[in-house]
DNA sequence: TATTGTTATACTCTATAACTATA
DNA sequence: TATAGTTATAGAGTATAACAATA
């Protein structure tokens, strides 16, 4: 019975499809392997790591994280109450609507980001594999392949 | 202070690789929501999916289950449970040894795998922006940035 | 009335450590 | 004694629902 093979393909999947599709997958797998190391290596979680590199690209209202996050506006309160019991985020009131709370880092927090997204630069670095005709390159496929945003 | 503006580039990072770094990043970002989505349809978490799908390709003990996942043991016990209690995943003894235990799809198990891949399958393809020749280059570098492997 | 952030609750995932049954 | 799987525990992330303050 080969409808019962594991392994039979998908009807509209050609192997290159499958084959790249399975390259991406991992690829996916070593940057988050890469970026919760990354992470653990400031005593962060994945989740704070997130949010604490959101809020030192631009200070937001707690609704806007949880937006960029795609998860329910009340883990947020969490995730940025242990960001601010290490002191690496606060939250201001907002002049224009007093419901609102900015959150944004401090100045350990923005150090702390800043460590992160360096070491993230390094550890993403299988891409000096690649030469920069081949980057180039790169680029234009994955630009391609994520339609028109960004 | 230019050297407290959050945007200030990493020394070693080149602009062109900064912007693939983050083009992946986005591909990653894309690929987590799908998975989680494709998963959520069948009621399974992400981790859950994760394991029916590994034990669809082929059934292990539960020690390389985590090893797979790189997590500890005591989670698989979990998850496993929780997969068996809905009538997907079996724990069968191994003749070879009585302290293991094989973990392997059952009947529906290997249904709602077979879908869940074809349905990711689908999800996958912001590839079909890509031209074959494009996906053969992708295919190449994509190799190359993964280095010796698989 | 609607919205922002929070609290309360319940479930899952995670690591750690101790236990059991095998080897 | 070493290993496979489990249990117990505690912390974190998640969704849902209800709440206070503000709009």
């Amino acid at each position: 019975m080969a409808t019962s093979d594991p392994r039979t393909p998908s009807p509209r999947a050609d192997p290159l499809t499958v084959e790249v599709v399975e390259l991406i997958g991992e690829v996916v797998g070593r940057y988050h392997e890469e970026y919760e190391e990354a992470a653990a290596g400031h005593s962060l979680t994945g989740a704070q790591a997130r949010v604490l590199g959101l809020l030192f690209v631009e200070p937001m209202p707690m609704r806007r994280i949880a937006q960029k996050l795609k998860c329910e506006p009340s883990n947020i309160t969490g995730i940025v109450d242990r960001l601010e019991a290490r002191g690496l985020v606060e939250r201001r009131p907002d002049p224009a609507d007093r419901r609102v709370k900015l959150a944004a880092p401090t100045g350990e927090g923005a150090e702390v980001a800043r460590s992160l997204r360096d070491s993230l630069n390094f550890a993403r670095e299988p891409l000096a594999e690649l030469s920069h005709e081949e980057r180039v390159s790169l680029r234009g496929l994955l630009r391609r392949m994520l339609g028109g945003e960004a």
